[in-house]
Order: C-alpha cells, then sequence, then structure tokens
DNA sequence: AATTTCGATATTTGATCAAAAATATGAACG
DNA sequence: CGTTCATATTTTTGATCAAATATCGAAATT
C-alpha cells in the first residue's frame, strides 16, 4: 500500500489534516481485511510507513479506537479489535434495536422522491450478489440500509449503526457469509421495501427486525465455523 | 477547580496516564454545567490551568469528542456541544430503542440476586427528589437504571446509553425538570421495577418505552421554555 | 530445576518547538 | 462611511525530543 498522504498533488479534499486522511486511510485497510484481527498498529511503524510524524498517527488511533475498529491499551499500544460471538451477538442486537427505530422513522418521515431509488438499489444488490465480489455485496448492501437511514433523519443513531456496519465488514470480508444467507439477504430485502413503499409501519418493523436478527444468526454461524475449522 | 492532576501524593488511580486523569476531570467539570453550552475550550488554557503540557489535553479534548460531549472543527478548536430539540429528540429516541432492548435482556438475563438491590435504588430515588439536590437525583435516577443495564450483559449497548446519559446531564443540571416530571418518573420507576421483578418482559419493555418518551417529551419542553425566556 | 528478581530494549506518553490555518485588525480605496 | 484587501495575532496541527512504562530475557536464589 503506502498510499500518498501528503496531499502535494492534491487529487482529492485538499483541506483535511493528515491525521483526517491517515485515519480514512486506516479505516478503509483495516475493513479492507488488510490486517489480521488482534494484529499490532505500532505509532512509528505507521509513521515511517507514511511518512509523517508520530503526531497525526496517535490521533488517528485515538479516533479509530472511538470508532471501537481497534483498541488502545496504557504504554501497550493498538491492536485490531478481535470479535467473539458474544460481541458479536451484541452488536446485531444493538444494531436491531437502532434499526427498527430507523425505519419506523423512515418509514414515517421519507419523502416519496426519497424512497424512490430504493427498489433500485434492490435490485444493485442483487447484481453484486450475483458477481460473487463480496466487498462489491457489502457495498450494495450498505447503500440500499443507507437510504433508509439518511430518510430516518436521526444522524445519531445512523452514526451507531454505522459504526456496526463498519466493525463486521472485515469479517464478512475475511470470512464469506453462510451458504443461503445472500439469498436469504435478497429475500428479505424484497420484504423490507415493499413494507416501506407501501408505508406499512408495522410490516417494515417486523421486516428489520427479522432481517437483523438472521444477519446475526448468520455471523455466528460463521463464526463458529472459523474458530472450529482453526482449531 | 484547578484540581491537582499528577497525582505526586497518588491518592486515586495511580497508574493512570495523564490525559486519562484529564479526560475524566474534565467530563465531570462539564457535566456538573460548569461550562456555558457552545464554551470554547482552548487547548493552551487547559495545559495552563491544570499545569501540563499541551499533547494530554489534546487527547483529552478528542476523547470528549468522541463521546459527543464537545465538537472540533479543523483548526478552529473545541466547544461544549450546545444541543437543539432535533438532537435530543433524536437522542432520546435512540435511547428508547437502546432501553427498550437492554430492559428486555435485563428481564432475560438477570440473577434474582442482582435484581434484589432494583427497589432499594427506586427508593433512594423517591429520597434524592425529596432532598431537592439535583444533582443527587441524577445520580440516583442514573444508578436505578443502570443496575437493569449491567444485568442486561450487553455492554456495547449500555455504553451508548451512558453517552446519551451524559450529553444531557449538564442540561438538566442547569435547567431542571419539569413541574410533574419528578412525580410522574417516580411512578414509571414502579412500574419499570415492578415488572421486571415479575419477569413480565411486555409489560417491563412497554414502561421503559413510556418512561423515556415521556422523559424526552419533558426535556423538550424544558428547552423550549430555555429557549422563550431567553428571547 | 523452577521461580523470582533485575536489567536491557522497545514503545508509548508527555514536553517543547515550528509550521499552517483561521480569525481579527487596520489601512487603502470606492 | 462602508467595503476590501493585506497584515498581524492567535490557535491549532505537526515534528522532534525526553521521560515513563511495559515487555522480554538472563542471572541468581531457593
Amino acid at each position: 500500500m503506502n498510499a500518498q498522504i501528503n496531499n502535494g498533488s492534491g487529487s482529492e479534499a485538499l483541506n483535511e489534516t493528515t491525521s483526517v486522511r491517515l485515519t480514512e486511510m486506516l479505516r478503509r485497510s483495516i475493513m479492507a481485511g488488510e490486517f489480521e484481527p488482534g494484529a499490532r498498529l505500532r505509532i512509528a511503524d505507521v509513521a515511517k510507513q507514511f511518512g509523517i510524524s508520530h503526531m497525526p498517527v496517535r490521533e488517528a488511533l485515538r479516533q479509530l479506537e472511538a470508532d471501537r475498529i481497534i483498541e488502545i491499551e496504557s504504554h501497550k499500544g493498538a491492536r485490531i479489535r478481535t470479535v467473539d460471538a458474544e460481541f458479536v451477538g451484541n452488536m446485531y442486537d444493538m444494531r436491531g434495536a437502532l434499526e427498527v427505530l430507523l425505519v419506523e422513522r423512515c418509514v414515517e418521515r421519507a419523502s416519496d422522491a426519497e424512497l424512490k431509488p430504493l427498489k433500485e438499489l434492490e435490485r444493485a444488490y442483487v447484481q453484486a450478489v450475483a458477481s460473487g465480489d463480496r466487498v462489491a455485496m457489502l457495498a450494495a448492501n450498505r447503500a440500499f440500509h443507507s437510504l433508509t437511514y439518511k430518510a430516518a433523519r436521526n444522524p445519531e443513531a445512523e452514526r451507531i449503526v454505522g459504526q456496526g456496519w463498519e466493525l463486521i465488514h472485515a469479517y464478512r470480508v475475511r470470512y464469506g457469509f453462510g451458504r443461503e444467507r445472500l439469498k436469504q439477504n435478497i429475500r428479505e430485502h424484497k420484504i423490507l421495501a415493499d413494507a416501506i413503499l407501501a408505508r406499512d409501519v408495522r410490516a417494515a418493523v417486523a421486516a428489520a427486525k427479522t432481517h437483523c436478527d438472521s444477519a446475526r444468526d448468520d455471523m455466528l454461524r460463521c463464526l463458529a465455523d472459523e474458530a472450529g475449522s482453526a482449531s
């Protein structure tokens, strides 16, 4: 990797600080699964790798810690967060609770114009699944749900849900999905989208809840399989 | 203020870093309402006030920003977060959704022994209200709910809810509660506690939802009153 | 031989200094 | 008299250096 960080040429977002650029760069790397879970992130290493001083690295690591992507211990440094079944279960429980809220508000608050692209995004996800590219699937899935989040107009809740997405992203890239998960996802998306478009709060909320629960169960299965095969 | 931060004497928690100690000190100050909403926090000022260098101040401010207590803009510095009605509404919506989850899990997972102090904490809150001390009320209220959070065994969700508490703490200290809010709170606590102790998930969830919604509405009323009287 | 203590090394944390960016100030001009 | 541009000041951000702390390994003692 070692992408340019001191944007001398200035291709994108010129007026960001070094630490912000570094944060996003590390975030993408981590989400892309370029680090082993539990891997150390040494300040000096990162600083040298990007050709910058220690300071912006420290700030970037703190930011990623705040997003729960890495863990920092006093005088011991930063590590890529490892997740166990309990954590994943709790995370998805939380996401389920918030997603129910967001879907409810989405149905209440979204304009028709806002919801127009929803079916298009639903189709895009189907295509991404057909392509077989995990990263594309994850992006399309995220885009589909993001539309509903945005329309709910609760950026605070959206932010927390987004953190959850980021946390499990690397694991999904690494370990993939269960056998029937993708087809199931497509079915559940259709149910959810149709309920939202029909402005049926009750059905939409139920669909969101089911969707999160089944995603959680699949993730837990994948995690258990991985742990089993690794032992 | 200007409390000792370099614990040379070492009365409590010797092995914490300066930035962590400073973070907690600032957090308490802000929650106690010692800063106006929107007030600036200059790095040099804070560093001089506590007799430390800029570095731990920067880390502390980043931490408080992660907790949404302050806001930092590039090259413009940190300010105590100001909240408007929309933000408060969103915040309480989120808290409501998570509290419903936590209460549900609490009923499912809590041991009888764990729930034993619940009625005691309910009484303690009644006493705190009788005392008329807002800080004591807030602490007792928090302690009552924290028991249910802890018993739910979802530290991730608990953490997010806790951030919500901290965010509105300063505003409650400053602006207080609506006329009937405290009595209402006491009634709702009793309903919630009894439902939990009876292991009645449905009633407990309903009580939690009602409790959050009415707390939100009261807070919004207080905010509107304040805005009205200040104009 | 196992355990513990001591010391060397690596790494984070804190302090000081320099650079960049934003805000405030003031002079020149319309 | 008000506006605009340039300059100065303030404040954050980044770099370098020093101190504190943890980790690891070796030596000594039980």
